[in-house]
Formats: structure tokens, sequence, C-alpha cells
RNA sequence: GGAGGGAUGGCUGAGCGGUUGAAAGCGGCGGUCUUGAAAACCGUUGUAGGGGUGACUCUACCGUAGGUUCGAAUCCUAUUCCCUCCA
């Protein structure tokens, strides 16, 4: 969520920003409608100053026994008129609001100005792109033929986008959420295994709601909703929180499974590990003081690629533009991972810095020693990784022309084996 | 599922419907004393929003949402969470 202040200090940037991300809002009028709000507050304050002091008097008349009903009579019709502008804030207050929360963040200096994917940055690159002496197959052709991935049964259980791993396959899956959790803890994140229902408010701390609820899957009575990301339950492990400042940054780390609907991405990767109603992901979580959010996204993004450098996987690294960034997002690196059966690179780990979008929604501070008051702190988050991309570029680069599968070193002490076959 | 008890400032914990933003204690911060530290003593110590260059001032907040009242932390209703007991 942005600050209205903010937005008011400089309404150029403001919509400068806007066209970046291609999104259209009348500014005006929201900020004539926060004008009158200001207006309308001032005036209910001073209503309700009246009715204090004044009730304040019949108090001391009671006390000394002397007539008040005129003066109850009066406050009568203050009060019944305090109501009424209560009543009228509430609604401005909310219409305001519906408002500003469907904004989205404003992109950080650095980031690369361009309508669509097209105009992404590559930032650097590791590892040379496999290319096999022999026709390289995709990962469920390869899956199949081994029997550890078997999406057709998947699909008997559950319906498409669902996958059932088996033998070596669930190995797989598990051996790479131990070796990332280990991984990210010796990187100094600290383990977390968070709800993964959650209700509302954090959807909305984490910006997923109101503006995206097509995506998310729920519960109805109680509602809950699935998420779709550790970062929502992770993140708001400090909603409403004032964060002692020595005690930041904070740096966790999560596996959870994830859900999503995938509305409006139809026909898209409708094979495969790629695009699951359901998958596995590890999270990495920061909160850090505003002076070094830019620094900590960038090592962020380099705990991340650590893994796929252990895995031994080749990737480059993706400056998003304005019109590819998240919502939430002011800066987002996306690490793309090499697939041989594929002949291209697949975002396998996004990295973002949120500034203090989310920690204003979710009102999450800390308090700075050199200045009196509470700042917002600066959120950061970035897959480190996505499990079930990550068995598929394995299985796509490690796959051999008799079909088998090389274990990479670093997953050996946890698969137990070196070779699927 | 049913019956009770509870939720108050960083923490513990008071609070007859009318100077209670809220006693007291602890903690924190500043000071006196001390070579230094401790102890003792004195002072100070919530958040958010509005107005003012400013000293300052006003408004809201005692789990959450409503209600009663001239006036609610205090009374009523609903709800959430925590704790006990019953099934």
């Amino acid at each position: 969520m942005l600050d209205i202040k903010n937005i008011k200090k400089d309404v150029d940037t403001f919509n400068l920003a806007m066209n970046y991300r291609r999104q259209e809002i009348d500014i005006t009028e929201l900020l004539n409608k926060d004008n009158e709000r200001l207006i309308l507050l001032k005036n209910t304050e001073e209503l309700k100053n009246q009715r204090n002091t004044v009730s304040e008097e019949i108090g001391k008349l009671k006390k000394s026994k002397i007539d008040a009903t005129e003066k109850i009579n009066l406050m009568k019709a203050v009060s019944d008129k305090i109501t009424q502008c209560d009543e009228q804030l509430r609604r401005l207050e909310s219409a305001i609001n519906d408002t500003i929360f469907t904004i989205p963040n404003i992109p950080h200096s650095s980031v690369p100005i361009g309508l669509d994917e097209s105009k992404n940055v590559e930032i650097r690159r590791w590892g040379e792109p496999v290319k096999n002496n022999f026709p390289s197959l995709n990962h469920w052709d390869v899956a199949e033929r081994l029997d550890i991935i078997d999406f057709e049964r998947a699909a008997k259980i559950s319906g498409a986008r669902f996958a059932l791993m088996k033998g070596a396959g669930a190995r797989l899956e598990r051996s790479l959420m131990n070796f990332m959790l280990d991984h990210n803890t010796k990187a100094g994140f600290t383990e977390i295994f968070p709800p993964i229902l959650v209700n509302r408010k954090s959807m909305t701390g984490t910006g997923q709601l109101p503006k995206f609820e097509a995506d998310l899957f729920k519960t109805s009575d109680p509602e809950y909703f699935l998420i779709p990301t550790a970062e929502v339950p992770v993140t708001n492990i400090h909603a409403d929180e004032i964060i002692n400042e020595d005690n930041l940054p904070i740096y966790y780390t999560a596996y959870t499974p994830c859900f999503r609907r995938e509305a409006g991405a139809y026909g898209k990767d409708t094979r495969g590990l790629i695009r699951q109603h359901q998958f596995n992901k590890v999270e990495l979580v920061k909160f850090v003081k505003p002076e070094n959010s830019y620094n900590e996204l960038e090592t962020l993004t380099n705990v991340a690629e650590d893994i796929l450098i252990q895995l031994g996987l080749p990737y480059r690294v993706m400056a998003l533009c304005t019109g590819d960034l998240g919502f939430s997002s002011a800066k987002t690196y996306d690490l793309e991972v090499w697939m041989a059966g594929q002949n291209c690179y697949r975002e396998i780990s996004s990295c973002s810095n949120f500034e203090d979008f989310q920690a204003r929604r979710a009102n999450i501070r800390y308090r700075p020693k050199d200045k009196k008051g509470t700042e917002f702190v600066h959120t950061l988050n970035g897959s480190g990784l996505a499990i079930g991309r990550t068995v598929a570029a394995i299985i796509e680069n490690y796959q051999q022309s008799d079909g088998s599968i090389i274990v990479p070193e670093a997953l050996r002490s946890y698969m137990k084996i070196d070779k699927i076959t």
C-alpha cells in the first residue's frame, strides 16, 4: 500500500510510475476524496471536543446537585450530529481504502522501463546451457519412462495440474526440500514451518488481496485461504509489531506447499511440473532497515543463485521491467534455469524488494534509535527455490542417453544414490 | 458440541459510568551521588491521526465489531483468541 500523503507530495512521479506499469488510475478523484475527508475529520473532531468538554461540565453539575437538563438536551443533538459525521467519514475512508489497496507499488529508479517481458534485462548468467549429443526429452517424458512421476493417476485423483511423485521421484522432491533448507539455514536464515491456511487479513497484508482473489484457493465456513507462497504467512509473522532495531535484519526460510488457481493460464504449460495447482517451494524472507534494502536484495538473490550453482544448474538473472513487475514489488530479479528438454530458460525463482509496501499494509515497524517515533521496515522475499521446477530442471539437464538421470553431487548424500534408473 | 473464567501500556497488574491515557510495581531512558560500577534518590517513559513555523493543542485507541448513555476501560449484544471443566 502506498502512503496517500506521499502521492500528494508528488503526483507527477506517481502518474509516471503507473504509466510505466500500464495502470490507469484516476488519482484526481482519490485526492479530492481525501481532501473532503480531512475537512470532515476536522469538523467531527471539533464536535467531539465540544461533547467531551460539556459532558465533563455535566458531571460536575450533577455532583453539586445542580440541574443539567438543558445541557444534556443540547448534547443529545451534538451526539446525533457526531453519529452522522462518523458514518459519513467511515464511508469516505473505506472508499479511499478500496482504491488505494488496488494501487501497485512504485518501481525503483533502477528498474528497466518497458511494457512487457521482452524488455526485461539480463544481468548475468552462470554455466553453459546443457547440449546433449542425443535428443533431449522433456522432463515429463523422462520421468514417466522411469515411473517416478505419474501425471495420469494424479489427474484421476485430483485433476489437471497435479503430480504424483513416486519412488526416486518422491525422494528427489524430499531431498531438495532438505537440501535447500540446510543451504539457507547455513546462509543465516532461521527455519520456519508456518500454517498454510491463512486468514483474509494476512492475504491483504502481503498484497494478494483484495485484487487477486480469483488466483487463490479458499475454504468456506470458516473462511481460510490456501497460501500461494510461504511469503504470506512468513511475512505476516511480524504483522502489527514494532520490531526492536537490534533484532534487524531478520532472515527466515520456510518450506511449504503452495496452491494456485492459475486462472488465466489456460493452455499454458499444461504438461509437466512447471505450472501446478499444488507445488512445493522453499522461500526466503527478509525484514530489513530501509537504507539497506537494495543491498539486501542483491545478497538475497545470491543465496538463491548459490542453490543453482551447488546443483550445477545453468541459469541467468533477469531484471524485470516496469510492465512485468508484480503488484507489490518495487524491484524484482527473476532467476531463470536452463531446461535442456525445452531448450530455453524458465523462471525458477523471483527475488523482490517490496520496500515498505507490504510493511505498511501489514503494519510492520521498527523504532530507529536516532529518530523519534516508528518507521516501516522493508520486506523482501525470493524463492529458494521452487522445488517442482528444480526437479524438472534436474531431470532435463541430467538425463542420459539411456533414459537414466544422474543425481547432482550436492544431492547424493540426501538421495543415497548417484543415478535414477 | 455444552458450562464457566479471562483479554488493560514493553512486561506484571489495579481500575464505584463523570479530570482514567489509565494507579502501582518491573523494565527502558535521563540525571544526582561514585575513580568506575552497583545500590539509593529525583525526573521521564504508548501508538496513530488532525491543526500550528513553533512551544503546543485537539481527536481516537483498554482483544474486535456494534449498542445503551449528555458521558463507557467500566453496562448490554455479538464475535475472536487463551485457560479450566463436562460430554
